[in-house]
RNA sequence: GGGUCUAUAGCCAAGUGGUAAGGCAUGGGACUGCAACUCCCUGAUUCGUUGGUUCAAAUCCGACUAGGCCCUCCA
């Protein structure tokens, strides 16, 4: 198994800490808003990632965060006349409604800022100790320069971050590029720290929460790849500062979504909501936009590439109707154990996802030719194609039918050879409504 | 200005030194009571441009060109 890893700009082998147990943390969103599909990127990437892993026998961990106390929740509160806390609710509960109808909310932990005040007091207080922070009126900041290998996962070198600051400087600061753990602040909802009333800074949670769940390296850190810098190297930073490691093993960064060639973002307002995309389209139709491309590559988001996506889904869900017409007529089950080289070999490669679309589509193809001729191996790669969509997360319907069903189908089918059209019409649409055929 | 990624047919895209996967679209055929579904055939003398290394390069190295992203809240 070979990851791409950030932090080494390195494709290389994945060896977990523990030789069966495999931890990993994604950040999640800052619930001030709903989501939109590109949010969406990190959040079925990373699923597909841990389904595999779970897929290959491991015995996976999941943690991701919700930022919900923040400036824009404050921002957002004020402007709706409601509390941060109704805000953050609100959009905590809307998104969690988004995973499930996005067939993504398997996940072990879901930590919020909310509940973990105490450990980042503590955490901070510790920085604060060794050195590596410092209080300026009620605002405790990062000393980036005592960090030797600074810019490790960015690539960058402290010198030339400074010099190419486009950033006014903050007074209060020893140095630019120093961050805040926590800042001082009166309006909204503020908490008291040892510092003063005030709020936590967005780089300190996750490493705060990493440190609660995992207590200690954790395998796998994701995120989208903006958050590379300066997000994740700040939490490298600080991980450096008090462990002296890089927080994770391994660094995964998806790329963005694009629409006319610029990233699909809040600000730029070109963005499509995750809940309003469901309306019009399954989300096996989004997965499967999103896994033709890489996840470390941009993906323009087009009606072209859309309408590829909606034909590919129809192609695998007909071909598993039909595997499933033949497994009910003849009382057979499919296998859910069975294990695939070539999607692995593809999967183990980064997660080579378009490789793995490319392939489903060949096994859809020999499907297709075994229903013609009968061919009772059909069952061995249908239950293939459904194990491999499994793990993308893709959702295709493969109900055991009743007793009532069998006899339905055998009635169509003899109408067909008795010739009886019109009542074997009747019959087809009966199972069409039954979604059988 | 610095960093980083990308450039392969009309479109999406694989390929990581051994002679260009796969899909969509197009066109032709087959199957079929009618539909739907499905199957077969049909494409790049060439991989942004240009030097170099090599018996051999889309693949490695250099230069150039174009674009994305980060350096400021964003997945």
């Amino acid at each position: 198994m070979f990851i791409y890893n950030s932090l080494t700009n390195k494709k290389e082998e994945f060896i977990p800490i523990n030789k069966n147990k495999i931890t990993m943390y994604v950040c999640g969103p800052t619930v001030y808003n709903y989501v939109h599909i590109g949010n969406m990127r990190p959040v079925i990437t990373f699923d597909m990632v841990y389904k595999y892993f779970k897929y290959l026998g491991y015995d996976v961990t999941y943690a991701s965060n919700f930022t919900d106390i923040n400036y824009k929740i404050t921002k957002a509160a004020i402007d709706n006349n409601v509390t941060e806390r109704e805000i953050a609710n609100k959009y905590i509960e809307a998104y969690l409604e988004d995973l499930t109808s996005y067939n993504c909310a398997d996940i072990d932990y879901r930590p919020r800022v909310i509940d973990n005040l105490d450990n980042i007091f503590n955490f901070i207080s510790k920085l604060i100790e060794k050195d590596y922070a410092y209080v300026v009126d009620g605002d405790v900041y990062f000393r980036v320069k005592k960090i030797k290998d600074y810019g490790i996962l960015s690539n960058q070198n402290i010198e030339e971050l400074e010099s190419g600051a486009r950033v006014e400087v903050d007074k209060k600061k020893e140095d630019a590029l120093d961050f805040a753990l926590w800042r001082s602040s009166s309006e909204g909802e503020v908490f008291d720290s040892p510092w003063g009333k005030g709020i936590p800074g967005w780089h300190t949670e996750c490493v705060v929460m990493i440190d609660g769940i995992f207590n200690g390296k954790i395998d796998i850190h994701g995120g989208g790849i903006d958050l590379q810098f300066p997000h994740h190297e700040n939490e490298i930073a600080q991980s450096m500062a008090l462990h002296n490691h890089h927080l994770a093993n391994y660094w995964m960064h998806n790329g963005h979504i694009n629409v006319d060639g610029q990233k699909m973002s809040k600000s730029l307002n070109n963005f499509i909501l995750a809940r309003d995309f469901i309306k019009n389209y399954s989300s096996n139709v989004i997965k499967i936009s999103m896994f033709k491309t890489h996840y470390r590559l941009p993906l323009n988001f087009t009606s072209d590439l859309l309408n590829e996506a909606i034909n590919i889904d129809d192609k695998i869900r007909n071909v598993i109707k039909s595997a499933n017409v033949y497994r009910n007529v003849n009382n057979l089950e499919f296998n859910a154990n069975i294990k695939d080289d070539i999607f692995e070999k593809y999967m183990n490669d980064d997660f080579n996802t378009p490789n793995v679309i490319s392939y489903l589509l060949e096994l859809v193809k020999k499907l297709n030719e075994l229903i013609r001729k009968n061919d009772n191996n059909l069952i061995d790669v249908a239950s293939k194609i459904l194990v491999i969509c499994d793990v993308l997360g893709l959702k295709y319907n493969v109900d055991k039918w009743h007793k009532d069903d069998i006899l339905l189908y055998n009635n169509w089918i003899d109408a067909r050879n008795n010739k009886d059209f019109d009542k074997a019409d009747l019959l087809r649409k009966k199972l069409i409504d039954k979604n059988i055929l």
